[in-house]
DNA sequence: ACTTACGGTTAGTAAAAACTAACCAAATAA
DNA sequence: TTATTTGGTTAGTTTTTACTAACCGTAAGT
């Protein structure tokens, strides 16, 4: 397939969703689009920091972003998010699978 | 509802799936309950390493654990899983409503 | 009893991640 | 033009996290 040197996967999502400030800020954007100045003034974290998180959410693909003048609005990308969601949905349907086939054989 | 000081939640657990190694090790246990020492044959790490992973993951309820004489097996617990993604689900659609809803009107 | 296999815990280290402060650029307002 | 707003970037620090090595306990085998 030959995809990129680092194209990023569910897993790369999981992991920039891991960070609790990223998450509160993913978490206010599921509202609705907003600019960073204004997620800042509602965390406990400077707007650069915020700047930085927003970056990483970017590089995963989990948010996009659109400059409107001097400001820049961020935005959840939902697909994005979906498949997220739809990769734990396989590993909960295998794990399930698994624990009914064989049950009280571990590893054989 | 006052539960525990750290009860853990969802956002915990995909905190604990964020780390590369913890993600490998859940994916073979999502093939099927195995012991300490099967996984840590099989990943480049420490079994010790190992073993703190599994204690994180345990933490948050992701995993379970039975020792068997000497052995330890450890097994996904499907539900937690589910509510991760369920999670995510949540979401997905409130972001999905929210994109459709207030097109263009970033923050009002 | 001794030995081996298995795995949790601790201490210490190394690596990664998050944060602030300072700076710079671009767009708007005056 | 000059000042203000907005936000990205960098440098440097702090904090967190992952890791190995060494140790200890327990269960089973001999």
């Amino acid at each position: 397939m030959s995809r990129g040197p680092s194209m990023p996967e569910a897993a790369d999502r999981m992991a920039a969703l891991g960070d609790p400030v990223r998450r509160a800020i993913f978490e206010m954007l599921a509202e609705g689009p907003r600019s960073v100045g204004d997620i800042a003034g509602k965390l406990p974290v400077s707007r650069s920091a915020v700047s930085q998180h927003l970056r990483v959410l970017s590089d995963v693909g989990l948010v996009t972003h659109e400059s409107a003048g001097t400001r820049n609005v961020y935005r959840i990308e939902p697909a994005r998010v979906a498949e997220v969601r739809d990769y734990l949905d396989r590993l909960w349907q295998k794990a399930l699978f698994n624990l009914k086939s064989r049950i009280e054989k571990p590893h054989q």
